[in-house]
DNA sequence: GGTTATTGTTGCGGTATGAGCAACTCGGGG
DNA sequence: CCCCGAGTTGCTCATACCGCAACAATAACC
């Protein structure tokens, strides 16, 4: 039926592929049944089955009771710590940002778009930390925050209406809601190169960002400066850009990435 | 045909078994090769590169440079949220150990074996929060926390003699790093119910843990309370063991198990 | 309480599909 | 320059996987 994700390609291995997919399902509905992941999957009930029995002898899916529903299993807290230590963007990523943390006395993050989710991979508190909780790896709508604008920007066409699609909720008084303003708002992230957003994401909260670009100017990910309102006036935010823009350049070039 | 080694079982679908197990060698190594990983799968090098390819689509593996080494990639960051959310004891278990963090006024974690390390799955930092990190998520090895020995004190035999087999490394001037003592610190643990762990994980921090029983009277999880040395006496501890008999009590019976 | 509808879990047999082989490309040393 | 190691890719065969259908076990309904 509706094979909404990606569906593999050539060279894929077709039972793997189902398997991620039927993980990522439960990872967006929260839990699921047998039977409404083989329709999801386009599969019969038998072959989706087995499938979850796969995963869950792995750990990565639990069942509630005896014959009850399906939801992701704590296994998958076996590579959470890994994947953030060893992948490449965080590790370079991470000195750099508490530099900067430091440096500007703002709490810094490296974002990445995953899907239609941002994902913030590493962070550093600022001196004053009071104001940001952790974040890490913990999903957050595009269109709230300012890396979310700057990686949303840079994304394909699709991936930006299939968030469009999505509905903008909002979760600030100042969220941009209106499909036509964010969409301006894009516009005008790709001419200037950075993004901000006021206290669209959290009352009091303000923040910029600007891309990070791998190989072919595409944009890989997106480093951002947030705090508190008060100490985040146009001209910080200024020349907050500045040296995001530096650190942006120097993450690319560390990551094998022509500098230019 | 006869799969030796450490696989499955019946009824799993061999490919994605395979698929999860890159993931899990990953997650240990770090980073491996192709080679590598096929030698450990007992697969095809060919084989073993169709696999990380179908992961690497789903961004679960990336590679480094163009014809570099595999290391886990960003994409598993998208289950961990959910995985948290959704995992039955992780939901009830929560809103328990915040009652429970300010009752107590320490940090209170609920931790789960996975494999042969320790996982934190919830956290409620005590009022003075300034002691402990956030710590969920990231693996520990069992013989250096309280809950650890809860945990490897339930656990099958075999698993015991695999954590002993693996080398007890110091991470404190204080760890049980001879497997006698060990045991027979597992021996006590056993009998009295609870374990204590002083400044065995880091100097200056205390812990006490509870086992937290399922279905069958299996240990499933361990509740366990933490703090500075300076606030954790003997009779403090004690009181602590009887708060968290209570709360685990408690949660075993809203996790649908009969209390008794 | 009996009956129906829907759930998830199994043998079984055909075939799509994934495993293995070997040839290939690419890079780094000796 | 040639060799040796890395990872990738056609090709082929049979094996492991999928779909079917019958099965158990709740849940829902009157």
């Amino acid at each position: 039926m509706s094979n909404s994700g990606s569906d593999g390609g050539s060279g894929v291995v077709q039972s793997v592929d189902r398997a991620i997919e039927i993980l990522e399902l439960l990872a967006r509905t929260g839990e699921s049944g047998i039977t409404e992941i083989a329709a999801h999957l386009g599969v019969h009930k038998s072959t989706a089955s087995r499938l979850v029995y796969t995963l869950q002898k792995r750990e990565l899916v639990e069942q509630h009771g005896e014959r009850g529903r399906f939801t992701l299993g704590l296994g998958v807290l076996r590579f959470t710590g890994a994947a953030s230590n060893q992948s490449e963007i965080v590790r370079v990523g991470t000195p750099l940002c508490e530099a900067l943390a430091e440096k500007l006395g703002e709490s810094v993050h490296i974002a990445v778009l995953d899907g239609t989710d941002v994902i913030n991979v590493c962070e550093a508190r600022g001196p004053s930390a009071i104001s940001t909780q952790e974040w890490t790896g913990r999903p957050t709508p595009p269109h709230t925050s300012s890396s979310g604008k700057v990686l949303l920007a840079a994304a394909p066409r699709e991936r930006q209406e299939l968030v469009l699609s999505r509905g903008l909720e909002a979760c600030a008084p100042r969220t941009i809601t209106d499909p036509h303003r964010l969409r301006e708002e894009l516009e005008r992230v790709r001419k200037d190169g950075y993004a901000v957003a006021i206290e669209e994401f959290e009352p009091g909260l303000h923040g910029v960002a600007v891309p990070v670009r791998g190989k072919g100017d595409d944009v890989i990910a997106a480093i951002s400066a947030s705090g508190p309102s008060y100490r985040m006036k146009r001209t910080q935010m200024r020349d907050m850009v500045a040296e995001l823009r530096i650190a942006a350049q120097d993450l690319s070039a560390r990551l094998g990435y022509a500098r230019r």
